[in-house]
DNA sequence: TGAATTGGTGTCTTTAGGCCACTAAGATGT
DNA sequence: ACATCTTAGTGGCCTAAAGACACCAATTCA
């Protein structure tokens, strides 16, 4: 029996094999903004099984390479999009008997936000295919494999409801933007106007932003460039936004 | 090559055992209002490795009985307390090579609100102790095994940061209660005072108690006895509790 | 029978967001 | 050159929901 021995006695003879273990991989919606629409990268799978079917990208935790779970998000994230600082965030985790045909397995899903042109799209041997679609074309049409629809919705609700009372979709925006940037970032994602005034002073009295000196000139009037304040985090409001009563 | 595989020839010659794959366990912190404090359930591990120290109650995911990872989470938290209907919710997924000593694990943890006076504590084999622990006392001093005291952190955060915008709270306590009763869970769990009139009209709003036509008698003027509505789901209010200024 | 205690309400203030009209400054067309 | 259009940005009033606090109500207990 284990109580007679030592744990060193007990972690010898220990083999993680000789237990049911489940498939263990980690997901990840990557959402970045392009042609004014809020779009998830999606790839198509080189590899049994479902092969050819679109799938959100991911794969398994590389024991060698990655300390923590959030090590092979963003090892992943790196390999398919060349970004290494994005707004990473942990949405949930799947488990079950039946979501993959090699038997019970799990799989830990994140989400990231990341900006629209410092992505180099890289397909490499495990998917031949990699595309952005618009997530208003996620729809019942869509076929994706695994539970991978499932996964993706759980991810989008986050991302909508966490929009409504954080600063989150700054980090869609590339370093300057101005405010009517930043609130159309808002609007899209939340797929509804927002009042202006309501807006800035909700932005102004976060104290989040600071403006970079620069301006933005081409479209009538030049609008104040801003950046994120650098400390940084995500700010939390106390209220939801609402938009038109 | 997999290419030139099917599906169903590729399954056949897959065995899991052949990869590198983490340890996967379900971790839960079971809370619980109890001598008018909020507490946790902690149970002395049994077995290797960290015999003998606290830890959270959890398991393996049995793929004979757990469909789905919430499965395996209910299970343990019914073999621990004989609860079965327990407010549960997933919190997060912690997973690094050096959170346990048997080498690469994933714990995927969940928070379960409880009525005290259903449980029927029991040891079982795999825990020859198990106690309740009011957080007020998860302090530097108490140890925990692995990486639990993090794990627990983070789960003690969600639940505070929940009853701000929900009314979670309803789910510690039993089938009737008062409005002060309530608004005492919500004092334990914020750890402020909240004031009675605000409390009462929010709760008021939400319309989500309804009256049982009993009081309750003993301390005073009697006072009204409600349920939650039949719905049931958990509310979101769309502005959090401020309490004092 | 009256003070203490707990349940429950009326109502004023404060806060943050909605609404909408207005000014500011550059682009565009004749 | 100058009127008009468009987008940037602000002033100011209104409303919803929460805080503050005084007050009334119903019971226990001395």
């Amino acid at each position: 029996m284990t109580a007679k021995q030592t744990e060193k006695q007990f972690l010898k003879s220990y083999n993680i094999h000789d237990f049911d273990v489940p498939l263990t991989s980690v997901d990840m919606a990557i959402f970045t903004l392009k042609d004014e629409q809020l779009q998830v990268l999606l790839v198509k799978r080189a590899q049994h099984p479902a092969l050819g079917q679109w799938a959100l990208p991911g794969g398994f935790i590389d024991f060698k390479k990655d300390k923590v779970l959030a090590d092979a998000a963003r090892r992943k994230l790196a390999e398919k999009t060349g970004v290494d600082t994005p707004y990473l965030e942990q949405v949930a985790t799947f488990g079950g008997a039946d979501r993959d045909p090699r038997g019970w397995s799990v799989t830990i899903t994140y989400f990231a936000l990341i900006v629209c042109d410092e992505v180099e799209l890289s397909g490499d041997e495990s998917s031949d295919d990699v595309k952005w679609v618009p997530i208003k074309d996620i729809t019942n049409k869509l076929e994706l494999a695994f539970d991978h629809k499932q996964v993706l919705a759980a991810c989008i609700e986050r991302l909508k409801n966490k929009v409504q009372y954080t600063s989150l979709p700054v980090n869609l925006l590339p370093e300057e933007f101005t405010l009517t940037e930043l609130q159309q970032t808002f609007e899209i994602i939340l797929d509804k106007k927002i009042e202006k005034k309501s807006f800035r002073r909700r932005i102004d009295d976060a104290d989040i932003l600071e403006e970079t000196g620069n301006m933005k000139t081409g479209s009538n009037r030049p609008a104040k460039l801003y950046r994120a304040k650098p400390k940084g985090e995500n700010f939390y409001f106390t209220r939801n936004i609402e938009g038109p009563r």
